[in-house]
Formats: structure tokens, sequence, C-alpha cells
DNA sequence: TATGAATGAGCATTCATTCAT
DNA sequence: GATGAATGAATGCTCATTCAT
């Protein structure tokens, strides 16, 4: 209006990523239908017209950080993963003692990304009853993939690899949801690292 | 000329009840926020103010939606409680049977609810970072309700049985979660008396 | 809805009037925009439905209490006046001393009766610039009847009748809507008669 | 297909200006409660949004319509009346030749701006009986205000300068009043004059 | 790159009015 | 006479999106 805010100029990438950042907290905190372009924008100190210069459209903006929210896991874990499948000489493989340090690793991801876990639980929970919310594929073909790259890590060690996997996979986000919801009040890692040693006892 | 909407008028307790379910169905699809009371009328067959005539605002019914929901809860599972320890004749208390006998009941309600289930989840998460979104005072209070609820139960047989507690807690939200995602495909009570009897071991 | 309001059956009159009593009332608070037949109806404990059924519109309801307004008004002041001439003798014409008591008459039924003149000074001023307003015929020809009435009244006494007239019309109207804006805070009748003798000096 | 509404961008303190007009025209019309954001925004040929996106709210509008008209009254007649006490070399004192050309110069901005006028009288008149009415405390603040300053000048030379000051503010109201009532039939300047010689008299 | 004025569609809510009971 | 369920048309306001600058 008579704001005479000041232009402010950044490197492309730079402001990119700071509204991806702002936008997994916001998205995080309101879900999808919840949060607004524009307060997005004064979020980011920038108007609604620059953030949809970044990103054509509302839902653009929320395949930009699916997207960005799949490829961090994809690196973290995968990397980990293939990194000790070399190092172990197994092909395609996990050692046992690997499975469970890699439950373990998945605890702490968890444990020290807040903001981005509720953002994934909040969409998958606003898209699971919706064909028409613009992340309901996404968390479709998520849920598939996951659940069979539990399933066959698990395989060699256990006849019922995909019931475990199930169960493993329910008890993350479970645990997820209860300690967010309690505001982190209790410790995540140990809790999940209790619960594993249970279900693969 | 598409009007030609005959009056309908109705029993109050019926459309009351009418607009309940509906709007259970409704809410669990979309959220608080992606919902509409203009919709929500349609699915009813009725105008928006005539829905609004039964509840006075759009939080009101979600309101109404999370009374009812409390309420059905309350009477079957206190229901339960309450009767078992009258014929064991222990006050306050539950045999370590009856706990094992609660959790599959609250599996077979949970297998016989999709519906309101997917509300109960779509809410909360929806409510989880976000203290002013109106069923936010309703999911922290329940949270503690339940997690004290479960711990007291088992008090008596475990000594870690806040973990217990949260752990099953976990489990049957998680599971819920992954069964509703995977539109149903597995086999829920089944699934869950599996798990539970993992972490009571 | 589920109020289960007591069935209030009354003399239909006694209902009118009451009604109609405390429509001048809302009407002079809110004005005939501002105003609600739903907030009406509550205030005098009966229903929407029943109120209608009474006045069969808004408008309908405006016009009744309009009616009643210039009736009283015209019994009060047409009845002194016409009760002077006939014991004065005169025809159609009053003493220049009844003109003054007359004067001093205005002013005490003004005091008398708050509710009525600021019902009054709201419809006028709503309906001035308004040609579609359902009181602005109403208000044209009463501004009309009155100015002719006062310098009918004051031509056998003074050339300037006309200009005289609408000096104490302004004066009667500017100091009610002081006396009403400052909550009545001073004598009315007493800065009234003041003025009057000021204007006729 | 009516649309075709050519999109029609102007200078902000341009459009901003042309709103604040057409407003006081409508509002001098209907009222607050009578006048809507959607015809207002019709007559300024733009949509309620754009409107909107100059004045937050309905209430907003108003306040700012309301603030434009005590700036500009404040400054003509502030304006005036320390000008004259300069020249005069008077301090915080007129002359009473300057009250007698400074009510007279009240006469001449009323009749300059009939339709400010309306609003200002229409405004007053809805608010007088409702606490709740957004401008509610303008006006009670104007009335004590004004009644202060104008007794504040006559105090010098009268002993009844509170009550003179009512004599005179009820008639400026009163007359203009009828005046626009009257739809400007007669010399406004020339009756408001001839009426202060009489009260000062 | 970024601004910010403007649009158009949609939303919750209000309200005068109707009408079966 | 009176109730209250239901309608339909507004109404103020929000918001994703467009676009000239």
């Amino acid at each position: 209006m008579v704001k005479a805010r000041v232009r402010d100029r950044r490197d492309p990438a730079e402001r990119r990523a700071q509204i991806l950042d702002e936008a997994i907290r916001f998205l995080g905190e309101r879900g999808y239908h919840g949060f607004t372009i524009q307060e997005l924008a004064g979020r980011c100190n920038i108007t609604n017209g620059a953030l949809l210069y970044y990103f054509r459209s509302k839902e653009g903006l929320l395949v930009a950080v699916l997207e960005e929210y799949a490829r961090s896991e994809f690196v973290d874990l995968k990397t980990f993963a293939l990194e000790r499948m070399r190092r172990e000489g197994t092909e395609g493989q996990l050692s046992f003692a690997a499975v469970v340090e890699f439950m373990h690793l998945i605890g702490v991801r968890t444990a020290s990304q807040p903001e981005i876990e509720r953002l994934c639980l909040v969409l998958q929970a606003e898209a699971m009853g919706d064909p028409t919310h613009p992340a309901s594929a996404f968390f479709r073909d998520r849920e598939k993939m996951v659940t069979e790259g539990f399933a066959m890590m698990l395989r060699p060690y256990r006849d019922d690899a995909v019931e475990l996997a199930r169960e493993l996979l329910a008890m993350v986000e479970g645990l997820t949801l209860r300690w967010l919801q309690a505001e982190q009040a209790f410790d995540f890692v140990a809790a999940w690292d209790r619960a594993v040693r249970k279900l693969l006892a």
C-alpha cells in the first residue's frame, strides 16, 4: 500500500532456498489448505508477487517442497545404505547389524528435524482421504516404496518381513506423532530404539 | 433454471444426525481448512443457511463433531472397562487378561469405523502445529488423558508403564495411518493384535 | 433449535403494542438498516415468524411505527391547539400567548419521550439522502407540513413567519440532537424555552 | 458475457482520494449500515477486492472518512482563528467581531459542502443511540470538543457562554438538517447569519 | 528480479421471508 | 396465533493469481 518496502534484491538460489525453508515450517504448521501465499511471503519479507515469481503457483510451491524433502531423505538414507553395502562387500543387502543401525539413523534423523517431520505428517494426513489433494500421489507412492524398501532389507533375516516392515513404519510415524504432539517432551531416539528392539526381537 | 429444490422439512434430531454423519466423512476427507460449509450442505441436500441453523458456525460444527466422537469413544471403551472391573470384583484395576482384551477391542473398534478414524487423524495432524486451530486444545487434552489412562492400566504389571503406553498408542495410530493410506488393504485387527503381543511380551 | 420455548399466547392488540413499543426503542438505537427482525423478535421474546405475523415485512413494521408516531404527535399537539382555539373563540388562529405556550408544550413533550425523539431523528437522517428509503416520503411530507403549520401560527404576528418557523424548527431538532448526544445531561425544557424567547424577541 | 472490465491501474494516492470522495457521498446517502462495499466499489469502477486493498475493512474505510473530515474541518477553521489572533495581536482570544465572522465562515463552509455535511449528520444520528457503532466515540468526543471550543470563544463577552454555545451549535445543525431535507431550497448562509444575529443579540 | 495494484472466485455468515405444522 | 425449519440472496472479507512497471 503506502509501505515503501525497500527493494531487496538477492541471489535467486539463495532466495529460493529461503522461501523453501520458511515454507517447510509454515506448511508444517498449517497444512496445504491452511497456509496462504500472502502470509508466507510476509514471513519471507517479500511480496506475494515475488514469491510466485519463484514458484508459479501454490501447488507448484508444494511440489517443490515435497521434491526437496524426498531428495534430502534419499540422499541421507540411501547414502548410508550404499556406503554400508560397499564396505561390507555385500550386494544389495545389508547385514542385520547394519539394518539395526539403519533404524537408529532414522530415529536420529527424525529427531533432528522436527519441522520437516511435522510437514510430512500433516500433508500426509491431509492428502490421505482426498485424491484431489496435490500431495495425494506423492504419499501414495512413498507409502509403497518405503514399505517395500523396509521389507527387502528384512527379508534375509525374517519370514514375516512385510508385517515387520509395517510395524516398524507404523511405530516411527506413531511415535513421531506423539513426540510432536507432546512438544518433544520425551527422548525420541531412546523411545524409538527401545521399540525397534522389541519389534525385531 | 436449475433451482426447483423442494422444501424438505425434517425432524430436527434426524437432520442434526444426518449433518453430523456427513460432516465426519467430509471433515475426514478434507480436514477443517479444506472443507466448506457450502459443499457439506450440498452433500446433505440442504442450503448452507439451513446447516448454519443447526450449527451456528463452522467452528461450532467442528466442536459438535469432536464432542460426538469423544462421547462415543468414551461410551464404548469405558463401558467395557467398568463392566470388566465389576465382573472381576477388582476396583479401578483391570486384570492383565482384560488389558489384552481391551487392546483387542480397540483394534476392533478402529477397524469398524475407518471414516471416524480418518477424521481423528486428519484433525489431529492439522491441529498439531497450530495453536490457533479450533481442535488444538481438544487433541492436546486427549493426548494427555489417553496416555495416562493406558499407563494406569499397565502400572500393576510393568515398571515401564509410561513407555509401554506410549509404544502402544504410537502403534495404533501409526498402524491406522498406514491402514487408511493403503486403503484398508491389510487386516487391521490381526496386525494390531500381533504388534500388541510383541510390545507386551 | 432445541430451545423448547414455551408457547406464549397473548391478546393480539397487546402483543402488537408490545412489539411496537420495543421497535421504537430498537429502531431509535440502530436505524432501519441497522436493526434486524431477528433481534427485535428476541427482545420481544417471540420468534421472528410471530413478529412477521403481525407486520408482514420489515418495511411494514417501519410504516406502522411511523404511523403510530404521527398519530400520537397529532393527538397531543392538535388537541392542544384546537382546545385553545375553542376556548379563545378564535377560528383557526392562536393568540400569541398560546403560541408561546404551544412551543413550551413541544419542549415538554420532547423531553418526556427521548426514545421516540431519537427514533425520529435517526430515521429522518437515514432517509434524508436516500429516496429509496422507506421513510423518505414520510419525512419529506412531514417537513413541509410542520413548517407550514408553524408559519401559519406565526403569520398574524410576524412578517418573517416562514423564516422564523424555520429557525424554531431548526432549534428544536438541533437541541434535541445535542440533548440525546449528551445523554440528556442538560435541562432540555429550560434550554428550549430560553431559545424560543430569543427567537421570538 | 458481461465481464470485459479492463484492468485500470491508477496512482495509489489518486485512487485513494477517488474512493474517499465517492465514499463521502455514498455514506451520506445510506449511512454506515445501509451502504455496501460492493456498491461503493461499483461506483468507483473497481472490484470490492481492490477497494479493500486500500481500506482493510468497512470500518477502516469509515474511520478514514471521519479522519479526513476532521482534518479538513480543523484546517479550515483553526487556520482562520489562528490567523485572526495573530493579526489582532490577542493571544488565545478572538475579538467579538472576529467571533461573528467566524460564525459566518462556518455557514459558508457548510453551504459549500452539502455532501460532507449530510455524511456528518447521518453518521452522527446513526451512532447516537448505539455505543457499538464504529463512529460512536468519534462523535461523542467531537460533541465535547466543539461545545467547549465555542464556549471558550464566547466567554470573554457573555456570562452564559455555555448555553449560548449550545444554542449556536443546535442552530447550525438543525438548520443544516432542514436545508438538506428541503434539498437546499433556501439560502443557508443568509438563514444562519440571521439566526446568529438573534442568538448573539 | 521484484513490486504492488487489481481481479475474480470463493467463503463463512447474516437476514428477510416463507410455510408446513 | 405462534413456532421454527428452511430458503435464497446478500455481505464483508480472503486469497490465488495476473500483470504493468
